[in-house]
DNA sequence: TCAAGATGATAATACGTATTATCATCTTGA
DNA sequence: TCAAGATGATAATACGTATTATCATCTTGA
C-alpha cells in the first residue's frame, strides 16, 4: 500500500491575478526563443554550444539568444536537464547499521568525510538512504517502497552486509560499490577495502623477529570479510614464519590465562575493543605488557580507548577507503561490462602499521614452560 | 560552458540480445502498464492513491499494479516527478562550511544526526548537496548548474549563511528552513535555533545573585546572528540585574588585564573555544579560577576542550535542533502562504544551563579597588 | 542554368511522471 | 426499456530541455 504520509500535499498552482511574491514561474527556453525570434531548439543549442553533429549557428543569431538570456537572467532548469539526461549524479549511500546508538555513526564518519571529499571534488550528490525501513535493528535495502534506484547507484557501508542484498545488487545490475571487501556474491563484488591480511601478516612477522615463538589470535576469525581476512593473514605470516599459533574466539580470561599457561608471548586482537579487557585482566595477572606479553591491535579504535597505552597496530585508511569508493562507483558507470572487468574495481588499500609501545621483544626463559 | 565532468559518459542504451548485465534501463510506469495490462496513466494513479478529483481504480487493477511494482522493484524516478511538478521527498542539506577541516564536520555531527533520525522516521532521504562549487572557503548556493532544486528544498547548515542567498531562497519561494536564527532576508527566514538570549541571561542572572556587579563579554557580539543574539541577551539581564558590564572583542591578554583592573570578576565567554587561552592567562597571572575571577562558556564546545576543568555554560540543543527543522521544513510544504504565517516556522529551543565549576560568588574586597 | 554542396534553422521527438477531460460500460430505478 | 448516474480506465497533454532528422535557402562551379 502507498500513501502518503512526510507532510507532502497536493501541489497547488499560484492563482492568477495581483502578484502574490510567492513562486514566480521561472523564465524557460521558450521565452528566450519568443524574446530573440528563434525556436526553442535553437536556443538549447546555443546553449549547448555543440560544434559536434554539423550544427551550425549564424553568429548575428548566436548573438541575439544570448542577449536574451543575459537580460532575462536564464538559468537551465537541472531538473529537465537531468530528465533529459539520464544520469542524476546522485549517488546514493546505504548504511546497514542504525543510528543509533550514535557511536555507529561516529565509526562511519571516516568514510563519509572521504565520500564526500569525492562527491564535492567530481560535482555529485550524495544521497542518504534514511527512508529505508529498519528491522531487526538493520536496515533492509529491498523492503516495500525501496528507494535505492532513486540514485544512480549506491555505495554500501556496514561492518557486516546482507549477502541476499548483494546478490540482488549484482544480478540487478544496479552499480555499486562495497566499502570493504567482500566475498562474491553471483558475481564479483566492486569493493574498496582494507588490506587486513598484509597488515596482520607485517605484525605477526615483526613479532617473529622479536623472538615470539607461540602467539595468539583473540577473536571470531570469521563472519565479517574483515575478521576473516585478519585470520587469514595471521595464519599464513605465522605458518610461513615457523611460529606456533592458536585462535581464542573471545577475550575471556580463563581463555587467556590458558594461552598464557601454553607459553604464549604475544597475543593478536581482532577487535580494538578488547583492548581495555585484555589490559586489565593483564594487570590482574601481575603480567607486563610488553614486558612479559605483547599486546597488538589488528586495526585502530574509532575513539582512543586507553590514553595510558600505546597500543602497537594498524591504522584502516578510512578517509582514503571512501575518496576511492567512489572512484570505483564513476568507474563501473561510464564503462560497459568488458571494459568493467578490466577496469580496477576491487581495491585493497594498504594500512599504516602503527608502531605503539606493546609489542616488544619476547621474554626469555619463560616459553613452553 | 556547460561541460561533462564527474565520468557520466553520455547514454548509451543497451542493445537487444543476449542479456549482458550491464547499465540496466530502469524500470519505468510503462513498464508497470505493461506487466499489468494497463495504462501508464492508471500507474501514476494507482501510485498516487488518488481518492480526490472523482477518480477510481478497481481493487483487482490497484492490486496487478502494486504487484507488477513489488516484483520489479519500480521506484519513481525523481527527476520525472520534480518536472511535472510534484515532491520527490528529497531534503537537501546545504552546508556553508567546507569539508575541511574536519573540525567543521564534527561540529554538524549532531545536527546531521537529528535530521537524520527524524528523515527515517519521516521516511525522506537527505541530500547532501556536495556538488555546490567551493569559492573562497565558503560554498555557492546558486553558482552556474545549481543542483538545489533538485530537492524538495533545503536544510541550510552553517554558523554564517549568506544573505544573498537566503534573499533568493525567500524570492524564488524554495522551501527551506535553517539550523540557527537568521534575521529576515527579504521576508522572514523560517529557523529553528537555540535561543541564545534567555540562556546568557540566565547565567547573567545567575552570576548578579553571586554577587558579581562587574562582568564582561568576551567576543564579537556582531557577525553571526548566534553571536549577537549572545550579546543582546547578555546586555538585557546584565542591565535588568544592575550590573555594570562591557565588551571585550578578543580574549587578548592586555584586554583581560584591562578589565581585571576595572574590577569585572567574571568573564563570560562568547566562543568555549576560547576556554584553554582564558584558564591559561589566568594561571599565569595567579587568578584562582573561580576563586579570583568566574569563567563562564556561552555554549559548549564540540570537543572537550580541557580535561581538568568544568567550566560553566549551556548546551545546544544540536540534535534537537536538527529534528525540528525538519519537522519545520515538511510544515512549509504542506501549507499555502496564509497558513505558513500562522505556522510554527521559527522556533527558539532552550538550552539547558550546565552548572560546572568556574561560576562562584565574587571575591570580596577586590571589585573597584 | 542547374545540380551539388554548404549553411542555418526548425519540427518532431524523447526523457518519465501527473493530471484532466473524455469515453465506454455497467447499474439502477421507475 | 431507457435515461441518468456510477464505475473504471485511458488518451491527451504538460513539465523544460536535448537531440536528430529534415527542410529551406543560399552558394558555387562548370
Amino acid at each position: 500500500m502507498i500513501t502518503r504520509t512526510c507532510g507532502y500535499t497536493h501541489y497547488m498552482p499560484v492563482e492568477k491575478g495581483p502578484a502574490v511574491p510567492g513562486p514566480r514561474r521561472r523564465v524557460t527556453q521558450r521565452d528566450i526563443a519568443r524574446l530573440s525570434g528563434v525556436s526553442q531548439a535553437t536556443v538549447s543549442l546555443v546553449l549547448n554550444n555543440r560544434l559536434d553533429g554539423g550544427v551550425r549557428i549564424a553568429a548575428d543569431t548566436r548573438q541575439r539568444v544570448l542577449d536574451a538570456i543575459r537580460e532575462t537572467g536564464y538559468v537551465a532548469d537541472p531538473i529537465a536537464r537531468r530528465l533529459a539526461d539520464h544520469y542524476n549524479r546522485i549517488i546514493g549511500v546505504f548504511t546497514y547499521e542504525p543510528v543509533f546508538p550514535s557511536g555507529a555513526r561516529d565509526f562511519f564518519h571516516p568514510f563519509l568525510l572521504g565520500l564526500e571529499e569525492q562527491a564535492e571534488r567530481l560535482g555529485c550528490d550524495l544521497l542518504l538512504l534514511t527512508s529505508a525501513p529498519v528491522d531487526g535493528g538493520r536496515r533492509r535495502m529491498f523492503a516495500e517502497g525501496s528507494r535505492i534506484r532513486l540514485a544512480d547507484g549506491c555505495v554500501l557501508l556496514g561492518q557486516e552486509v546482507d549477502r541476499g542484498d548483494l546478490e540482488r545488487l549484482v544480478t540487478e545490475g544496479i552499480p555499486f560499490v562495497s566499502v570493504g571487501r567482500r566475498d562474491d556474491a553471483g558475481g564479483p563484488v566492486p569493493y574498496v577495502g582494507a588490506d587486513y591480511p598484509a597488515a596482520t601478516a607485517a605484525l605477526v612477522e615483526r613479532a617473529a623477529t622479536l623472538g615470539h615463538e607461540r602467539i595468539a589470535y583473540v577473536g571470531r576469525g570469521e563472519g565479517p570479510e574483515s575478521y576473516a581476512d585478519r585470520l587469514r593473514g595471521f595464519r599464513a605470516a605465522a605458518a610461513k614464519a615457523g611460529v606456533a599459533y592458536g585462535r581464542i574466539p573471545v577475550a575471556a580470561t580463563e581463555k587467556l590465562d590458558a594461552a598464557v599457561a601454553e607459553g604464549v608471548t604475544a597475543v593478536f586482537l581482532e577487535e580494538p575493543a578488547d583492548i581495555p579487557a585484555v589490559t586489565a585482566w593483564a594487570a590482574d595477572r601481575g603480567l607486563d605488557v610488553p614486558g612479559d606479553l605483547s599486546v597488538v591491535a589488528l586495526g585502530d579504535p574509532t575513539r582512543p580507548v586507553s590514553i595510558d597505552l600505546d597500543v602497537t597496530g594498524f591504522t584502516i585508511p578510512r578517509r582514503e577507503m571512501g575518496r576511492q569508493a567512489l572512484d570505483v562507483f564513476l568507474g563501473l558507470l561510464g564503462s560497459g561490462a568488458e571494459e568493467r572487468a578490466e577496469a580496477d574495481v576491487q581495491r585493497l588499500l594498504p594500512c599504516e602499521l602503527h608502531d605503539g609501545a606493546t609489542l616488544a621483544p619476547a621474554p626469555t626463559g619463560r616459553n613452553h614452560s
